[in-house]
DNA sequence: CTGAAAGCGCTAACAA
DNA sequence: TTGTTAGCGCTTTCAG
């Protein structure tokens, strides 16, 4: 049972052919080097039969390709996070090729170390949700013409592919609507840090308060752990909040548990909005209203564009950014003011 | 900037030295084979210098050995099994492995494909949560001696290292626990499939109501892609259920859209268990009393076991089933019926 | 202490 | 139409 694996050469010999002719029909190139058909038969039957499987590493290794794609993101298990990793290894895998994957936790040092090891397992393309501070890394894989497609937030001094959502509409339109409802005193709770999407809902939810002349109140969350402290003092020390719009369903997490050993009610004495939407946030009394990310529309774009690119070579191909825009999905957590 | 990349022959060249040497000092064996401090250094230093990094394709299929770890989850996009792919992903990184992933959906023919995939990726060693029927591919494996450890359930005809939790014990203490509160007509809705932790649960349940003198009511839900119809029309038959077990998170998450759908109140009309933990769960109005999987120790375990194994090659190394504790959390959802 | 050389399994130019 | 052969970059035995 335990047999040594078969090689080509193996097959070669008890077919008493070449290894060429072998590795010919195998990669279908029969017809173009003109194999005749019984050979091809002869040749295919009796890998079938004896379960002959080719070694991809040693392939990898001849054609520098290894029909890997290394997949970046924040948190696998992360709902959003999650959910496009499993769209996206979904049509990987239909496409022929794995997908190797980890999770950075925003750390920069790690996802340097990440992409350096899968530069190190000659991954063909790179899926990332990047944090701050790997400009470097990504511009020099870049440079050597890996495809790159980013997502969920950009680098803006980086000319690649990307695929985002319009935050800052998102974040302006959410706010607006809690305007709209009568809310007068919205705090924005988001995790603080440079990335784009971030920086652009933080700048949407300042416009719709200046529009409104109405004051911000921005608390931003540190790099930690554990989120509750830091969110249970601001929401104790400032009394007169009404509204709150959470910049992730991470921060929206915490926010809610706290407001609930806090005894706050939703949304009668603090509304609340969070980005991305989630089961949790569907079943939680009231339904939480959400600002929703077409997920598996990004997914599509983003595994579509680096087919595209792998299949092409990259060569001839636009760098694409691709912004596709969110659904406000209304729930009872924002229910217009009572007077 | 897009220099060819550095092999191991360039580097002995330019410091007029062999190949052998360079290898030698690269993997710590300078010692062994008494080469002179200054070698090293010269070597270590210049390696740096030029940022060399070895093609681990080359050396994979030189060793045989591919220092990465299949890992094969039912979905990765549940938050269970999302939790534990990021902890185990964790480890091994720190132990320098890498994970290639995928997710099954219970798909056999699915499971199947992936195992030959990552078979011929050559990955080391695999953690498997099987669906039924690949019984005859992991016996395969472990026939070529390749480390398999299976999770969450195993496979009964197979002997090889498992982690999974008490789930019969589980099911029957939350019954126990139901029954305690008050509840007479317990139902039991659960996915409906031959796996051990879905037996185990159903037997459990059985149990606590056998010992009460109590009826059973199984609802087995059909393998589908939206569960809602076969929920409905289960909810809306049994006008007598006054409490719900269900056998799993996503069972659970559909259930109780549903019930709010129809207007049923938790725990008023119908209380409310449900196995694995998540926020979704923890947010609830009220709070849904939970089946939690230790899943930071499965993880551990399961991640200790493999790397056991893969250090030890495998050899004089006893298989071992490990079988972890569960906690009851009880919230809001379960509380006792009130006369 | 260091080097030469074989070979892991495969592809593809070149020959026949 | 098929076979020969040279590597891809690395490890490791065996000889110096």
């Amino acid at each position: 049972m335990s047999k040594k694996r078969l090689s080509i050469v193996d097959i070669a010999n008890n077919l008493n052919i070449s290894k060429t002719t072998v590795s010919f029909i195998l990669n279908g190139r029969a017809k173009e080097k003109r194999i005749s058909t019984e050979m091809v038969d002869k040749v295919l039957k009796y890998v079938k039969e004896v379960g002959y499987k080719p070694n991809s590493l040693a392939k990898s290794l001849r054609t520098g390709k290894s029909n890997t794609i290394g997949l970046i993101v924040e948190d696998i298990s992360n709902p959003f996070f999650g959910s496009i990793a499993r769209l996206i290894e979904d049509r990987a895998y239909k496409n022929g090729y794995k997908i190797i994957y980890c999770s950075t936790y925003n750390d920069m040092q790690k996802t340097r170390d990440m992409i350096n090891m899968f530069r190190d397992r000659h991954v063909d393309g790179y899926i990332i949700a990047p944090p701050q501070g790997v400009e470097e890394d990504i511009a020099s894989l870049i440079n050597e013409s890996m495809p790159v497609v980013l997502f969920d937030r950009y680098l803006p001094t980086i000319d690649t592919d990307y695929v985002v959502v319009n935050n800052q509409f998102s974040a302006y339109n959410a706010t607006q609507y809690l305007v709209g409802q009568g809310y007068k005193n919205i705090a924005l709770i988001t995790f603080a840090n440079d990335q784009t999407q971030m920086v652009d809902r933080i700048r949407g939810y300042q416009m719709a308060l200046k529009e409104h002349g109405l004051k911000q109140l921005i608390k931003e969350l540190p790099f930690a752990e554990d989120l509750t402290e830091s969110i249970t003092a601001f929401l104790k020390s400032r009394k007169g909040i009404d509204a709150v719009l959470f910049g992730t369903n991470r921060d929206a997490t915490y926010g809610i548990k706290i407001m609930h050993n806090l005894g706050i009610r939703i949304p009668e004495d603090i509304a609340v909005i969070s980005f991305d939407d989630s089961d949790a946030f569907e079943l939680h009394s009231p339904p939480i209203t959400t600002v929703a990310q077409p997920v598996e529309d990004m997914a599509e774009h983003i595994i579509t564009i680096l087919l595209d690119k792998l299949n092409n070579n990259g060569v001839g191909t636009k760098n694409q950014s691709i912004v596709l825009h969110t659904d406000l999905v209304v729930r009872g957590s924002s229910q217009p003011v009572k007077k």
